[in-house]
RNA sequence: GGAGAGGUGGCUGAGUGGUCGAAAGCGGCUUCCUGCUAAGAAGUUAUCCGGCCAAAAGCUGGAUCGAGGGUUCGAAUCCCUCCCUCUCCGCCA
């Protein structure tokens, strides 16, 4: 959510802004609606004025007799004039909010121009890139190593579920705990929230309402699947202030993602990549909005750090504006390489949303001045995804005989085996 | 799921129709005293929105005692609906 008043004294300045985004957002009609229920509310507040007037009269006890009946009716008349102009105060200040949820985050200066993802500019690449000479896709090679059962993910759900079996199922298991105990042993304090979460929270990190259909809901409860851990744990300090002292916060956290993929017909129609439900950790930061590029910056390598411990190539790219995430003011994505596609796919996500979040959740903290409680600003990225680090694994460490070297910091989490054959792990 | 109790300021907790944005205590902040590891005294201490103001300060209006509605000139207080928490019972990994 965007500082109203900032729009008010400046909405020339956001409108330009926000047109560097796509999606032709504007912020006239909230100008204009603002503009119109400060009118209404004036109103209503000098009619509660009078109302609380007389009431004050009455308090006194020092009314005669034949004025109480005349101001009884003076108020009476206020309460029926009340009831045409509040209803119309209320209505205008619902509409404002929604207008306001639906005004996306404004992007940073630094962030490049651009409509898509071709306009992304690639800030650095790291490892080297596999020599195979017929690289085979994760998902025929998962299948034979028997890690992947995609039929009978399909039979017990739909398209888009996966059952992992055996070797995929442990490597996905022992990638959850690494990328858990890699981040919580710098600094990241682990939690493990609700996987369903209260329609507050997807607004309050910026799902909703704009995009109600992109994620799975429970009818009977006004409850969400999580999309991404993001939601939760933005969400744990909702409403409240903490001190100065306090922050910055970073939280690290493991849960299942569960997404719709409505506008994804088509797309990665095979394998692993792309699926309705998926395991990621997840990197989220509350800190001062002084600190946020900074942290941003400290939280990306975080990200960095993990595809660099399991040896994975990969590149740093910043969007364009208009590839922004809706909540974000800046974002790194990180890209895996994957050889059978020879391309780069994003594995991560690593955004700064400024102050957009702690006004949609009420994110406050009080500086230790003692002035009035701020907003504080909030990051996150994904530390990294589980699903695709799997995928990533099988196609980059994929040898001529058919098995795949599985990177050494996991040996730990597999008993010690590294060696995946069709036999299982060796 | 059943029965009961309750939701008040940063916290504890009083308040059953106007004198209540709210006692008291704790905590926080400021000043004073003293001076040595702690204590005393006084004052101060909620949030949000609007107006005046270039802005800050300040002044001023409005709202907020879980949420929404009702009764009344007037609601933390009375009535209705909903949400949540706690205790006991039941059920259950």
């Amino acid at each position: 959510m965007l500082d109203l008043k900032l729009i008010r004294e400046n909405s020339d300045a956001v409108e330009k802004a926000l047109a560097r985004r796509n999606g032709g957002f504007s912020v006239k009609p909230l100008v204009e609606l603002d503009a119109q229920l400060r009118k209404v509310q004036s109103e209503w507040e000098q009619l509660r004025h009078r109302s609380n007037e007389i009431s004050e009269t009455f308090k006194t006890g020092k009314v005669p007799k034949d004025q109480m009946d005349t101001l009884r009716q003076e108020s009476r008349e206020l309460k029926k004039r009340l009831e045409e102009v509040e209803p119309l105060k209320n209505e205008l200040e619902t509409r404002l909010v929604e207008l306001r949820l639906g005004i996306p985050n404004i992007p940073e200066p630094t962030v490049p121009d651009g409509q898509d993802e071709t306009f992304n500019l690639e800030v650095h690449r790291w490892g080297e890139l596999p020599r195979l000479d017929n690289p085979r896709a994760h998902y025929e090679l998962g299948t034979e190593l028997g890690c992947f059962d995609f039929q009978r993910g399909v039979k017990l759900a739909e398209s888009r579920f996966t059952v992992l079996m055996e070797a995929g199922a442990k490597i996905e298991r022992a990638l959850m705990n690494f990328m858990l105990d890699f981040h919580s042993g710098r600094g990241y304090r682990e939690v493990f929230p609700p996987i369903l979460v209260n329609r507050q929270c997807m607004i309050g990190t910026g799902q909703l309402p704009k995009f109600e259909g992109d994620f799975y809901k429970c009818a009977d409860d006004e409850l969400y699947l999580v999309p991404t851990a993001e939601v939760p744990v933005t969400s744990l300090y909702r409403d409240e202030v903490l001190e100065e002292e306090q922050l910055p916060i970073y939280h690290c956290a493991y849960t299942p993602n569960f997404r719709r993929e409505a506008g994804a017909a088509g797309k990665d129609t095979r394998g692993y990549i792309r699926q309705h439900q998926f395991n990621k950790v997840e990197l989220v930061k509350f800190c001062l909005p002084e600190s946020s590029p900074a942290e941003h910056e400290t939280l990306t390598r975080d990200a960095e750090l993990v595809l660099e411990a399991l040896g994975l190539p990969y590149r740093r790219v910043l969007l364009c504006a208009g590839d922004l995430g809706f909540a974000a003011q800046k974002c790194y994505d990180l890209e895996v390489w994957f050889p059978a596609q020879g391309k780069y796919r994003e594995i991560s996500s690593c955004s700064n949303f400024g102050d957009y979040q702690a006004r949609r959740a009420n994110l406050k903290y009080r500086p230790s001045d003692g002035g009035k409680p701020r907003f504080m600003h909030t990051l996150n990225g994904s530390g990294v995804a589980i699903g695709r680090t799997l995928a990533a694994i099988l196609e980059n460490f994929q040898q001529s005989d058919g098995t795949v070297k599985v990177p050494a910091v996991l040996a730990p989490y597999l008993g010690g085996r590294t060696l995946l054959t069709p036999d299982g792990l060796r």
